[in-house]
DNA sequence: AGTGCGGCCTGTCCGC
DNA sequence: TGCGGACAGGCCGCAC
């Protein structure tokens, strides 16, 4: 999926489709069965609502509405993207928003590992959300506290910076980019890393995350924005996807393996 | 209790 | 060319 960088991305994009205060006049469904059964029902309710405002929490979208919220989330294929009245419906198109001033929002999910659910108010009550830990790019988050939790892992640094219940919006690429940067091997025991390495970590994340923004986030394959475009970042990646190839730096060549399940990729002569 | 694995799905690519 | 297997940005539930 889409990390942090990619859903932000999003939001943004459907921030400048949506008027402010505008209703949702239909969402249509072609299928009900996403990561997990959609409540149909629920989300039908929110029609005729006004959309007050979009928000981020980790790798997830709020739509807030007058009284209730939307869930969304887009798993490792799902795109949210813009079409004009009596568009051509493409495979694997789930969901259609059409609002009252006639935009399109269309859900197209081919793996299916998305989430779109509702929840009541308009905070953050909703189950998956509970358990979140801090987002990088608040500035006023404690860094020591999520190093006393990193203290506590036996588990590599990289499946650390994924869990999101330590730190969110870190997924697979962005783990090995902001992990190259700070010169810190994937497979090091989180537990073991002394603190003026962390708070470098934890720099280079946000160096990472910010620059992938701006970037309009990194298009692998699917991810792509409202518009159709594909994202920035991916020709910027230092290590991920680049195994066997020259190192930026010092052109050692880039490995690869497996890291809890997931591929990684550093430089074995820039990280330690 | 914490960790890693397999599963969820579909599409694509690679080797035989 | 066709087929099986591995793999893909995330997350959850379940064994150990």
């Amino acid at each position: 999926m889409p990390e942090l960088p990619e859903v932000e991305t999003v939001k943004r994009d459907l921030e400048k489709l949506l008027a402010p205060k505008q209703r949702l006049a239909k969402i249509t469904f072609h299928r009900k069965d996403l990561r997990y059964k959609m409540p149909v029902q629920k989300l039908q309710s929110l029609v005729g609502k006004r959309v007050q405002s979009l928000d981020r929490r980790a790798k997830y979208l709020i739509f807030r509405f007058e009284q209730h919220s939307m869930l969304s989330h887009l798993g490792m294929t799902g795109t949210w993207r813009q079409e004009p009245p009596n568009f051509k419906r493409k495979i694997h198109d789930h969901v259609e928003l059409l609002f009252e001033d006639g935009l399109i929002l269309v859900f197209n999910d081919p793996r299916r590992f998305g989430v779109l659910d509702f929840f009541e108010g308009q905070n953050f009550a909703h189950k998956s959300l509970s358990l979140l830990g801090p987002e990088p790019l608040d500035l006023s988050i404690d860094i020591e506290q999520i190093w006393k939790k990193v203290k506590l892992k036996s588990s590599s640094i990289k499946a650390v910076l994924m869990d999101q219940r330590i730190l969110v919006g870190v997924g697979n690429i962005y783990a090995s980019e902001a992990l190259f940067l700070a010169g810190i091997k994937p497979t090091r025991s989180a537990r073991r890393l002394r603190w003026e390495e962390f708070e470098k970590l934890m720099y280079h994340i946000r160096e990472v995350l910010v620059e992938a923004i701006r970037q309009g986030g990194s298009s692998i394959d699917d991810f792509h924005r409202t518009n159709g475009q594909s994202g920035q970042f991916q020709d910027l990646h230092k290590v991920y996807g680049r195994e066997g190839l020259a190192c930026y730096e010092c052109s050692t060549s880039i490995k690869a393996k497996l890291i809890v399940g997931r591929s990684s990729f550093w430089c074995p002569s820039c990280q330690v």
